[in-house]
Formats: C-alpha cells, structure tokens, sequence
DNA sequence: GTCTATAAGATGATAGAC
DNA sequence: GTCTATCATCTTATAGAC
C-alpha cells in the first residue's frame, strides 16, 4: 500500500510521540492526558496527532505498551527483585502511575478500547508470576506452603493496591512495603 | 435560619436521594454516574438535585459515606471476618465497587472534593486495623513476626488490589482470595 | 422546592484546504 | 503530513420563573 520509506518514518513518528507522550503524562500527571494536551506537548495540532492515532483510545493503549517496555527492559532475572526495582521506579512518575491506575479501571467497561490490553496484561503476569513461585518452591527459596496461583494473584493486588495508597498519600513507600510482603513470602 | 420543620424534611429528602443513588450506581455502574444521570433516576431534574447538594462533589462525597455507613453496619467483631464479609458483598455490586475505586484515583488530586474523605479513610483504616493485629499477636492469634502497620498496609493494599481485578474480570473470587491472604497471617 | 433554560467549558472526532 | 475550523456531545453550575 504504502512506499517503504513513508511507512518506516510513519512509525519513527509514532514513536517519538509515544516517547514523548510517556514523558509529558510522568511529569504532568493525568490531568494533562487528554488527546489536545498531548498534542501540543509533541508539537502537533490535535487532528495531526490523531493522524497517526486514529483515537483517543489507541494513542493510550499505545502509550501503555511502550511503558511496559521500557519497565521490562531493565530485568535482571530475580523476578522479585525486579518487581520490587520496576515499583521503585513508579514512585518517580506518579503521572504515568495514575495513567495506569485510572485506565485499568476504565478498562473494566469490555466495549473500552483498553479492556483487551489489560485483560492480557494481567493474565499474563499471573501466569508468569505463578511459574516462577512454582519454580522458587522447588528450589526451596520460597515456602512450599503458598499457593503458586494465589500468590500471584495477591503479589499483583498488592502491587495495585499500594499505587492507590502512593496517589493518595505520596510518602507511602511502596517499594519498601512491597519488598515487606515478598520477603514474608520467602523460606525461613 | 430554617424552621427546624423545613430543615428535618431536607434532611429525610436527602437520605432518600442518597438510598436510590446508591442503588442506581450499584446497578448501573460508574457510566452513569454523573449529577443528571442520578437526579434523573431519583426522579428530580438536575437542577432539582443539586438543590440538595451543592455540587457533584459533595453529591459523590456523601454517597461513599453512605456507602461506609451501610457497610459497617453489619459488623459482628472478628475484623478479619467482618473484611472478608463485606468484600464479598461488594461482589454483589460492581457499579459501586467502581464508583468507589474510580473517584479514590481522581481524589488524589488534594484539590478534589473527595480528597480529604479518602485519606481520611484511609488512615483511620490503617490506624483500627494496626491496633486490631497487634491485639491478635498478644492474645496469640496472629504470628507475632508480622510487623503490625505494614500488615494493616498490605491487608488494604490487597483489597483495593483484587477490587481493580475483579473490575477488569468479574470471575475473580475476592472474598476467596483475601480469605487465603488473611490465613497466612494467622498463627500456626 | 422544583423546574426550564442556559451559560461556559471541555472533550473526541471529522472534513477539507494546503 | 499537517493544519484550521467545526461538529456534536457531554459535563457542572447558575439564574430566575413559578
């Protein structure tokens, strides 16, 4: 359909708008999170940003993706330890924390244009969290009396639910009561 | 200023504004839980309703009381049952689990209406939850290795963290999983 | 006490010029 | 590819009649 060369700039733009969508929405917060602020931020008009987003709702499910990306792209292999570091890193952008907090639960409506994103998203922790549980009882790191499905349930609320807890009261240390409930988890 | 006659009636046409709201968000969920919306549903105009309440923050604010009030009325005394009871009613009613959830996000916002309502909830939560684990280690139901304010930290960090999957995916069992959570921390 | 009407503003989306 | 202009809605809040 289209030309090579248009195509590749096509997506080098996209991504230098997410890039600075993500840094506008960490410093700003939620309040600037509309389509228009975005926007002026990236130094577009608001019709030519939706020119390579075709709704408000695809612009976000993109900017989300790209922020897992980046939170990913700096694991060690202690998945624990990693969990841990990525909450550390949240406390520094409330912006993006409250972009996330709030969009996942606009997404519980399954017409959103997020639902489907989240939905993955946290089946996909749970699976993967609840492998390696399984994985640190049979190294005898963790106690073999935890359900593997239900920690990993638990671990994943409790993450969420500190992030509610920072947004309110931004002295709450979530690294450090999450790093709490983890080592309780582990072998003594 | 008022007749105390004019003034007990706008109190009882309050608390029924505030009974069908609450029905009506818990059925029709957090879409249609804006001033009109709500004013339609009780049957006034929204001109009408905010007559009663001075603007929708207040509205908002005196239906999470409500809320709380309903909540805690069926209390028996075992805080771990009595938690694990009205997470399971919640189950029940989506609409107001979100409403909930939803405006404990916007609040963190100090200059929203309901900021003061949520952090105010959420310390006095903490504070009775602190003192009730520490009398469980003493009379030696609870293991005396929890740290008692983390543990009162990551109880409501847990809840409000299964609250935002069991939004996003409603076959997720709350009660069950915050049951589990809350035998771990018994003594053994 | 309740209504109609309206102000004043924000939002997402689209049409069409250049 | 980017803009301006505009549309169609939605929101809360208020003024003033009855």
């Amino acid at each position: 359909m289209t030309r090579r060369g248009s195509y590749a700039k096509g997506v080098a733009k996209r991504e230098e708008i997410l890039s600075v969508a993500l840094d506008v929405v960490a410093r700003r917060g939620y309040a600037g999170a509309s389509v228009r602020e975005i926007a002026e931020a990236v130094g577009l008009s608001q019709a030519g940003l939706l020119h390579y987003f075709d709704s408000k709702g695809e612009l976000f499910t993109a900017i989300l993706e790209k922020r897992d990306e980046v939170d990913y792209a700096g694991n060690t292999g202690d998945f624990l330890d990693d969990l841990v570091r990525v909450v550390a890193h949240n406390a520094e952008v409330p912006g993006l924390v409250r972009l996330f907090a709030q969009l996942s639960l606009e997404a519980a409506d399954p017409q959103h244009p997020a639902h489907d994103f989240f939905r993955d998203r946290y089946a996909f922790l749970r699976e993967t969290l609840t492998e390696r549980i399984r994985a640190g009882q049979a190294d005898g790191s963790l106690r073999a009396a935890l359900d593997p499905e239900r920690t990993a349930t638990l671990i994943i609320a409790a993450t969420d639910g500190l992030q509610a807890q920072f947004l309110l009261d931004p002295s709450t240390d979530m690294a450090a009561e999450l790093a709490g409930f983890l080592a309780d988890l582990r072998a003594s």
